[in-house]
DNA sequence: GTGGATCGGTTCATTATTTAAACCAAAGGT
DNA sequence: ACCTTTGGTTTAAATAATGAACCGATCCAC
């Protein structure tokens, strides 16, 4: 791992939850030795990536980020996309849909939509980080990426979040072979307890799978009905995303893709 | 410099009107190896900060930026901030108020504000680079920066924006005194004819100076009577932008508003 | 107060990474 | 069919990163 990659995942620990974090604890998460932390912080300060807060005191996101964002949005309008087709994949199935993005060994949401159809529904929060063994769309980006990276997954520790959370890796693996088939994949409670959520995997420029989209309900208010609308929607979208966001479908998805919609390629 | 910032160095090439860049082209305008450039943006792709386009194409900002810009936001709401008092301000001057902060050695805007008052306004642009030598935002910024940085900025290339704009280091040097004495800093047509702009800077928590707040006017619209207006109000909106943003003001500097503005400190 | 633990930050010899220049193969343009 | 430029790769040589030990300041229990 080159010098860069260290620094930025030093990034990689702020969250919503951990905002501002001090240099021994930045030390203790990365397990990289202090002087190369100060170093690397130091280096991501002058560049505005990171900054800090009081004197001598902890760090914190800089301000470059909503500069760049701006800059990326004009570049390649995601979010503003997403939230369109999101709409419509959550007004046509009237449960939560949220498209989700690969980065790293990390899964996280870029963006949802709510259905106003119901007085309960599933409830994502901005910018949140879900796993990868747990989740549907951590499934559908995982069947649909290189093996090296699913070992690399799987080998790492996989923690149970419910009851139901499935944690060994060879079964994980089947499931994984099942959604390459149908193109979707499933999970139950896997992530939160009576979630039963349904993704499809979104591909860039270069045909890799890079993110997913994916509709949770409630497990009570599904039926087969609903599974069948859930399951073609969500497809559709998966399909639409990848186009509208600059990317191509595989060929051998897309022609599964089609004998599943009953349309022509 | 560090290998660090070097790799991030290569995501301020991009811009509103150069947002896909290849390697030759990067190799170019940064000045290092290719080899250097080629490794460093390999890095910055596989945290996603840059992204390929097509099969060996250009590189763009990658899709971190929406996340982090997302978490930025929520530990430190400064467009939100800034967007409040900077409405206020242009509503009270009846001019355009923009915000900007420094980022290395460069300026952007990050936040502005139109008055519905007049027909004929500055208009901005957003993420915008602006100069340090020739704006009324820069000088802001530089009055209250160390002497080496005001060095760094004044030994390099200084563009004739104008017919108005003054390239003269030493009488450069001279305004920015007049403007850490007067706490405003002013730019008639220095940046873009006919535009008077007047700028105070704003302090981040380690009481450096990291941004300004301005006003800008078409010069047509000056008069002694608006100037004495925005003069108060830039200072004023100055003095909260860098209380909401937690930063603090340095004593010197508070002293010297309060007399301005007539005020007990 | 006093002693120990922890904090942010610094130093320096050792080590490992980065760099530069030359070299590919492929794609475009003339 | 040529010359140029593109993205990408290799190598020894140079440079930057590393880790352990070391500061002084702060904090906390006693």
């Amino acid at each position: 791992m080159g010098t860069v990659s260290k620094g930025l995942s030093l990034l990689g620990y702020f969250s919503r939850y951990r905002s501002e974090i001090g240099l021994s604890e930045m030390t203790r998460l990365s397990g990289m030795n202090k002087a190369t932390v100060y170093r690397l912080l130091t280096e991501l300060a002058e560049q505005g990536f990171v900054e800090q807060i009081g004197t001598g005191r902890e760090y914190r996101l800089g301000p470059v980020f909503p500069r760049l964002a701006a800059l990326r949005e004009a570049a390649v309008p995601t979010r503003e996309v997403a939230q369109k087709v999101l709409s419509g994949l959550c007004e046509r199935t009237g449960e939560t849909a949220h498209m989700s993005i690969r980065q790293g060994t990390t899964l996280s949401v870029v963006s949802f939509s709510y259905s106003a159809l119901h007085g309960t529904r599933v409830t994502m929060e901005d910018a949140e980080q879900i796993a990868f063994h747990s989740t549907s769309s951590g499934h559908a980006v995982l069947a649909f990426s290189p093996p090296t990276f699913v070992d690399e997954i799987l080998s790492g520790p996989l923690e149970k979040k419910t009851e139901q959370t499935e944690t060994n890796p060879e079964i994980i693996r089947e499931r994984l072979q099942e959604a390459a088939r149908t193109c979707i994949a499933e999970s139950v409670s896997g992530h939160e307890m009576d979630v039963h959520s349904h993704a499809c995997p979104v591909f860039d420029a270069r045909q890799g799978c890079y993110g997913a989209v994916a509709v949770a309900a409630p497990v009570a208010r599904m039926t087969p009905d609903l599974q069948n609308t859930i399951r073609t929607e969500v497809l559709r979208s998966s399909l639409e995303l990848t186009r509208l966001l600059g990317g191509f479908v595989p060929d051998t998805f897309k022609s599964k893709a089609s004998e599943l919609l009953g349309e022509p390629a």
